[in-house]
DNA sequence: GCCAACGTTGGC
DNA sequence: GCCAACGTTGGC
């Protein structure tokens, strides 16, 4: 497509928190694909309308031992209506959310990377080079997060060095 | 399981 | 439209 060629490619970075008991690394690794709905924040909403076909983001594991990032996705269909919101079954039920304007959104996620060790929040914390994520910052409970491209790919820097150490060791 | 931090709700 | 009460998140 001549678009796809005259358009730079500009993939914009995220962090997307989950609790591997709800949703974790390994289901979206043995099904290469899922839909990351359930968000019911105005602010994390407003992050995933602005997510691309082809941006990456950290995934995140939350309440787990121990906590931190576990690995990589792609966004592969941008947002969309989040069904959940409108069935009075599911826990995501927000019988507030007007059917001719939801106000929910999901995306769809693909897989892409699982590190072989999480790189934990109390690294990500020690680590000078982290300094300014949003994930770090004290209280912060946003699920979805922009994330500076310096801080990704330090991420992923941290993670090849685990992969390294344990491969030799 | 505790509790701090934060978002949302609802009374006024 | 303020703000106290309540519910939720999520690290620890």
């Amino acid at each position: 497509m001549h678009d796809a060629i005259v358009r730079p490619m500009v993939k914009k970075l995220w962090l997307m928190k989950s609790e591997p008991d709800v949703y974790g690394i390994d289901e979206l690794a043995a099904k290469k694909r899922g839909t990351w709905e359930g968000v019911r924040n105005y602010q994390a909403r407003n992050y995933l309308r602005e997510m691309a076909e082809g941006d990456l983001f950290l995934f995140h594991h939350s309440n787990a031992k121990p906590s931190g990032v576990v690995g990589i996705g792609s966004i592969v269909r941008t947002a969309y209506t989040d069904p959940f919101q409108f069935d009075p079954k599911s826990e995501y039920y927000d019988p507030k959310s007007p059917k001719d304007a939801p106000r929910w959104s999901a995306v769809d996620v693909g897989f892409v990377e699982k590190f072989r060790e999480t790189i934990s929040l109390e690294t990500m914390k020690a680590d000078p080079e982290l300094e300014g994520m949003i994930i770090l910052a004290r209280g912060t409970r946003l699920s979805v997060t922009p994330v500076e491209p310096t801080h990704f790919e330090r991420i992923l820097r941290l993670a090849k060095g685990k992969t390294r150490l344990s491969r030799s060791g």
